[in-house]
DNA sequence: AGCACA
């Protein structure tokens, strides 16, 4: 609308009929809420399951019957959505079988207005009911989660702008996939996955630099799969082989380490574009760089790695 | 489950 420039903060929630610049249904809930958490959960642990997600925007548990109920706001419908169906199933805590279940919420979180805060002044107010923990989008790029927790911090990959091959089909090329936005400007992506699938019927080869990717639907998305791995620690190369209805990938680190460390991290993390959820990550049978006989002064294992060579 | 490329 020609008046109606952005604020400096829109007024939350905005007055119908006024939606921000970027297609956002104002009536559309954006919001999850979770079950299943043991009872002793935190709303910490909430905020800090999900705070990477792109378009988290907010979060709150609830305490009153048995189970803590968490509610999650995020940027967008699509943004809750995709958080809900990653959410769904997943093992909060091994110990008490805590598996959580996931739901739209009836109406959206109320979310106190001056979210940008991370206010402490408003966790002293209001802790026992809406406590608004603003996403914190700071990019925390950096080593992966030191305690082995997931560590999706680089969803955003930085190198996600990579030529795409001509005529390789890129869903995603239609939005530019803004590296970060401010809490200000909801981020309408409708994708960026990431959420954890439990994953089992784990078979697995040794540890090596390349790792194999399965369980991927037949539309997963190259591009999505770039800024998936390309971001992490080590990455170096990637490869995507579509096999009929299966779609599967490999990826080369600089080392052992880093493909194990990816490997950990990201295993059973939901790649949107494809219909199967989690994927499954395995040690490549054939590591980058090095074959049979051929190949083998190549250094393109981990150094130091000498898998137990059947030598015949 | 499905392991290519140099």
């Amino acid at each position: 609308m020609a008046g109606a420039g952005p604020p400096h903060y829109a007024p939350w929630p905005p007055p119908p009929g006024h939606n921000p610049p970027s297609m956002i249904d104002v009536d559309e809930v954006r919001t999850i809420f979770i079950l299943g958490f043991p009872p002793d959960a935190k709303e910490r642990e909430l905020q800090n399951l999900l705070r990477w997600w792109p378009g988290y925007e907010a979060s709150q548990m609830n305490f009153k019957g048995e189970q803590p109920m968490g509610f999650a706001l995020f940027s967008s419908a699509a943004a809750a959505m995709a958080a809900k169906d990653a959410l769904q199933n997943l093992v909060f805590d091994y110990e008490t079988n805590s598996t959580l279940r996931a739901e739209m919420a009836k109406k959206n979180l109320y979310v106190k207005r001056g979210v940008t805060g991370m206010g402490t002044e408003a966790q002293l107010f209001d802790q026992s009911k809406r406590l608004r923990t603003a996403g914190d989008y700071t990019p925390h790029y950096g080593p992966p989660g030191p305690f082995g927790a997931p560590s999706p911090a680089s969803w955003v990959p930085q190198s996600y702008m990579s030529p795409l091959p001509a005529g390789s089909y890129d869903p995603y090329a239609s939005y530019g996939m803004p590296p970060l936005q401010s809490a200000a400007q909801p981020l309408v992506t409708p994708v960026a996955p990431v959420g954890y699938v439990p994953m089992q019927n784990m078979k697995d080869n040794p540890p090596c630099n390349t790792l194999f990717v399965g369980n991927l639907g037949e539309n997963t998305s190259e591009a999505e799969l770039r800024g998936i791995f390309s971001g992490q620690p080590g990455f170096k190369q990637m490869k995507v082989l579509r096999q009929g209805r299966n779609t599967v990938c490999f990826i080369e680190f600089v080392d052992v380490n880093s493909a194990v460390a990816v490997h950990n991290n990201l295993q059973g993390a939901i790649v949107t574009s494809s219909d199967r959820g989690g994927m499954r990550l395995q040690y490549s049978k054939n590591p980058f760089g090095r074959k049979r006989d051929f190949m083998n002064n190549q250094d393109g294992g981990a150094p130091g790695v000498t898998t137990s060579d059947t030598s015949t």
